[in-house]
DNA sequence: AATTATACATACAAGGATGTATGTATAATT
DNA sequence: AATTATACATACATCCTTGTATGTATAATT
């Protein structure tokens, strides 16, 4: 094989990063080989190595596929008045909580990245992005204070530091105890998270 | 050197463990390796694979070390009268939270419990101990429940998932963002916890 | 049409890391 | 006192994995 027109590239990229997403969420992040990934994609590692730079690079563009959809929703958020935005936080705790439910998308992403936040160097490369989006947040809060829908013992600050920790925990507790997570148990944690967060008027 | 009398050899264990904390936190689990471990503590990988059968079996032992004090302490809270349950869960908590302020030991050793439990092998290797404290803390919930003290949306199943959620949840945002993490932080995720689990009377 | 840059595949070199086998001085046992 | 089991250290073989260098067919460019 040669050369690919630049449509064909990009789908190969695509590919590639799909197949990093499935054996990475088999096999675990550290226990992974780029030759096994792009054998999964009916590749070799020249591929790889032609469109990312090493694994780690790989691993923050997996990172970014995660992020763009719910950054864009924050985005939108944010245009709400003070009223809506905690029902508007609440939508996208909801949609991530649902989505862990039968998206297998999702869940092996949710898998890698639970991996992923355990390396340093990770956290280094991607602290820009998500500092970005903890400065959404914090706007979304502060406004919600502003409008008196915050619960008083929490300043903006620890209100999204409870928000993500709540996110990323039910994350950790699914991949832990998976048996435990069904409809029935996202409708009280959603219930949990609102009261320790908002007002409930 | 040759043979240790057993004492010290029980000692070299234990110094083999600390080392593997402290190398394991720094590192990370994946880049460390059994020589830097054995380095660290003095030591050659002889005494390592001497003592632990291999890498994952001292992640394991770590785990224990760390799930021993705590064990101990759900037992001591399973004693108490459903009224002052809620006080020892929360105590529990409070105790977590607080250890991660300013223990070393703790900090470390949480560094390295995130990054195993994205692990596979160590989830499978680790489910009869989580189980079992599972099991505690169900039938604590249960007995919240019984009394009444229990939020009307929660069932005990679900409790338990909210409750470590949200624990492990503060140990990755603290391990992602240590920045915010600080006591006024800590005392209002505590308040969140306490009425997303309990009534307030 | 000729040239150049691209999108990979293939081949190669090098460095570790692991597991095990072996050595050994000494504690424990008899 | 002699033997044995212990608690490591040392040495070795092996296997991968990574990174890079090179090859190459073809798209894009001129």
């Amino acid at each position: 094989m040669a050369r690919r027109t630049k449509q064909e590239a990009a789908q190969t990229r695509v590919a590639l990063l799909a197949a990093a997403t499935a054996v990475f969420a088999e096999k675990g992040l550290a226990k992974t080989t780029l030759a096994q990934i792009a054998s999964h994609a009916g590749l070799t590692r020249g591929a790889i190595y032609w469109h990312f730079e090493n694994k780690a690079a790989l691993v923050c563009a997996l990172w970014d596929q995660l992020l763009e959809p719910y950054g864009e929703l924050f985005n939108e958020i944010g245009m709400r008045t003070p009223a809506e935005l905690p029902q508007g936080m609440m939508l996208i705790a909801e949609r991530l909580l649902r989505q862990l439910l039968d998206d297998p998308q999702m869940q092996a992403l949710v898998k890698v990245s639970l991996q992923a936040h355990g390396d340093d160097e990770f956290l280094a490369h991607t602290k820009a992005q998500r500092d970005e989006e903890k400065r959404k947040m914090l706007l979304a809060f502060q406004a919600i204070e502003a409008g008196g829908y915050l619960q008083d013992f929490h300043t903006p600050s620890s209100a999204v530091f409870l928000y993500v920790a709540f996110i990323s925990g039910c994350f950790e507790r699914w991949h832990s105890d998976p048996q435990s997570y069904d409809l029935a148990c996202v409708e009280s944690l959603l219930a949990g998270i609102k009261v320790s967060l908002f007002k409930d008027n």
